[in-house]
DNA sequence: CGAAACGTTGACCGTTTTCAATTACAGTGG
DNA sequence: CCACTGTAATTGAAAACGGTCAACGTTTCG
C-alpha cells in the first residue's frame, strides 16, 4: 500500500550505510537466490518484478509472493541460515542488496537502525491485513469504496490516487474491466463523484 | 497461518515477564482503545473477534482488520504515540495486554526480547503476503489445491489438516460448500485423494 | 439424548471474468 | 506539427464461477 511503501523505504534506507547497498540486475528467468542456499543478503526490489516459489518435493511449484517495484524481499531471512524459497526474476529486475552481515551488525549496535527494521516490519504487517480485510469484501463496488475510503483524508472524504486505475485493481484483486464498471456504478449510485484523478466520497 | 500462529504465540511469550500480562475481558460491543487515546498496551487476542475500525471524518468507518484467537493487535503501535483506529469486540472477548512501557523496557535491555518482536513481525509479513498470494488464485479448485501444497510435505506430498475444513475456507476465502466442491473437482479429476484428514497430492 | 456444528451435494441466481471493440491520450520520430 | 504507436480508460455481451439457499446424514459434546 502507498503509506507502507514510502514509509519502508525511508526505514529501509536508514538501515545501514547507502553506499554498502549494492544494485543487482537480473534477466528474466534468472534467480536471485534458491531454496537451500546460505542466507547473504537482503532485498529490495527497484524495478521488473520478482517471484518467490517454493519447490516441493516432486517437483511441482508454489507461488508464495510476486514482489513488485518498492517492495522489499525475505526479511524473514534475517533470522534464518538458508532461504526457504526461490526467488526468481519474471522480468527484468533491480534488486538493492543488503548484505546480512550489515544488517545483523546495524541491528546489534544501532538503536535507530534496529527500531526502523521493526517498524518497517509492523507498518507492513498493519497494511497487508488491512489489504487482506479489502479482499475479503466480495462486491466489487463496495471493495472500491473501501479502497477509497481507506485513502481519503478532509471533510467530506476526497481520495486522490496517483497511480493507474489498472494498477489499483491489480491491487484490490479485480480485473480493470470490474473496477471500472464499480466506479461507473458508484458514480451513477451517487456514492462518489470523479474529477479526474480526484475522487469525492458522498455521504449516504 | 498455522505456523506463523504458533510462532507468533511463542514468540510473544517470551518477550515479557508472563507475571505482568493481565487479561482483560471485553463484552460484545465493547471497545478495548479508540483512535487518539495514547497507547499504552499491546494486545494478544485470547479468544473472540475484535474489529479494527478506522472512522473517517465524515462518520463513516472502514474495517481494517477482523482479529481471532491468536493474534496479536495493534503492533505497530508500539512505534506511536496514539492508536489509529478504534478496536471493538464484535463478541466477548478476552485480551491479554503487554504495557506498551514493559515492551519498549524489554526491546531496549533485552536482545532475546527484541529479536523475538522482530521475529514475530517477519514471519508474519511473510504468512500474510503467501495467504495474499492465494485469494489471487480465482479459481476454487486452484486455491484449494494451492493451499494443500502449501502444508504439504514428504514425496509423493502429502497434506495433513488438522483443522476442520470450515475454518480452511475461511481462512482461504471460499464459502465451506466451494471448498467441498473444490475438493471433490479435485478428487473427480485425480489430482487428490482424501482419507479422512489425509489429502494426498498426485503428481500429473 | 438432543442440540449444534460439520460434512456433503444439488439447484438457481447474481456477479465477475473473459473476450471483444472503441475511445482517449501521451510520447516518439519524421 | 502531425501521423504513429502503445497503454489506459470504457463499455458491451456472453459464459463461467462461486455464493446462497436448501436439504440431509454424521459427528461431537454437554
Amino acid at each position: 500500500m502507498e503509506t507502507s511503501m514510502s514509509a519502508g523505504l525511508e526505514a529501509w534506507h536508514g538501515l545501514v550505510i547507502s553506499a554498502r547497498m549494492r544494485v543487482r540486475r537480473l534477466e528474466a528467468g534468472e534467480a536471485l537466490f534458491r531454496q537451500g542456499e546460505v542466507v547473504t543478503a537482503l532485498y529490495r526490489l527497484q524495478g521488473g518484478r520478482i517471484r518467490l516459489i517454493r519447490c516441493l518435493e516432486d517437483g511441482t511449484a508454489v507461488v508464495l509472493h510476486v514482489a513488485r517495484a518498492g517492495e522489499t524481499l525475505a526479511e524473514a531471512s534475517a533470522f534464518a541460515d538458508a532461504y526457504h524459497c526461490d526467488a526468481v526474476a519474471d522480468v527484468p529486475s533491480e534488486v538493492e542488496c543488503l548484505p546480512k552481515a550489515e544488517l545483523v551488525a546495524a541491528l546489534a549496535s544501532d538503536g535507530e537502525a534496529r527500531l526502523g527494521f521493526t517498524r518497517l516490519l509492523a507498518a507492513q504487517v498493519r497494511d497487508l491485513r488491512a489489504r487482506a480485510e479489502l479482499q475479503s469484501i466480495r462486491s466489487a463496488p463496495e471493495r472500491v469504496l473501501a479502497w477509497l475510503r481507506m485513502r481519503a483524508t478532509d471533510n467530506p472524504p476526497v481520495a486522490v490516487l496517483e497511480r493507474t486505475w489498472t494498477e489499483v485493481a491489480a491491487e484490490i484483486g479485480l480485473t480493470r474491466e470490474a473496477t471500472y464498471r464499480a466506479l461507473a456504478k458508484l458514480e451513477v449510485d451517487g456514492r462518489i463523484v470523479r474529477q479526474g484523478s480526484r475522487v469525492s466520497l458522498q455521504a449516504m
